[in-house]
DNA sequence: CATTGATCATAC
DNA sequence: GTATGATCAATG
């Protein structure tokens, strides 16, 4: 088994951070869980946070539902992402709750779409249905900044979906909107309900949604670092 | 068969 | 309910 990265402490620096991604890089789920003493699910359907969660312990991300970046002292945001055998991303990326009310104010930069990727470090795991959870291997973690043209399509993205939601216009976003960045319901299930502006600028009642990096995004950056 | 809309676990 | 971690699965 191997040593020295069952910790659960913080990283205080970047390249401590990256000393311990390269160490779980190429191990099996099951090797991981087995050396941070958690147990195992027979299939992510019931535990669908169950990987990212596991990484956040070997990295010492700090755990909890608060709304800042995962490594609040070095300015990172953890993301794993899973993997085909041809290396496409097999899923969205969720990125963050979206606000659906008081959100005059908020512009792209103070945005927290625009803070959670500021700068992120996407771990990548293959994720492919068919290979059982336990032999799924994590790949190669790296640091990522969305270049200028990435800032600008997510900018003009988060600004049409954010214009449509402060002029009442939710019920008319689908996931179809937005090149790169979708909004799409987040919650525990359809009845869930969260309070937001009608067409008529009236309270209405609608599901909750959260913000979602679509996979062609995801892939195009996996590209421009790998190649 | 890819995508959209729905859903699962957990903390507070 | 809000927010984190996400993937599932019905549907077109």
């Amino acid at each position: 088994m191997q040593q020295g990265i069952n910790t659960i402490v913080a990283p205080t620096s970047e390249a401590e951070l990256m000393q311990r991604v390269e160490k779980i890089s190429g191990l099996r789920l099951s090797e991981l869980a087995s050396i941070m003493n958690v147990k195992m699910p027979p299939d992510l359907k019931r535990h669908k946070g169950w990987s990212g969660q596991l990484i956040e312990q070997c990295l010492g991300a700090s755990a909890g539902s608060k709304q800042i970046q995962d490594f609040p002292n070095l300015g990172i945001e953890l993301k794993t992402l899973p993997l085909s055998h041809r290396m496409e991303p097999l899923e969205t990326t969720y990125v963050c709750y979206a606000p659906l009310l008081n959100n005059t104010g908020i512009t792209w930069n103070s945005s927290s779409v625009r803070n959670k990727l500021s700068r992120v470090l996407w771990i990548p795991i293959q994720g492919e249905r068919d290979i059982p959870l336990t032999d799924r291997v994590v790949g190669s973690g790296f640091l990522w900044a969305p270049n200028p043209q990435e800032d600008q399509l997510l900018q003009q993205d988060w600004e049409e979906l954010m214009d449509m939601i402060s002029l009442g216009k939710i019920e008319r976003i689908t996931a179809k909107t937005g090149q790169v960045l979708q909004l799409r319901p987040k919650a525990a299930n359809g009845q869930a309900l969260t309070s937001a502006v009608g067409e008529n600028g009236d309270m209405i009642q609608t599901r909750p949604r959260g913000f979602y990096l679509r996979k062609h995004f995801t892939f195009n950056l996996l590209q421009s670092v790998f190649y």
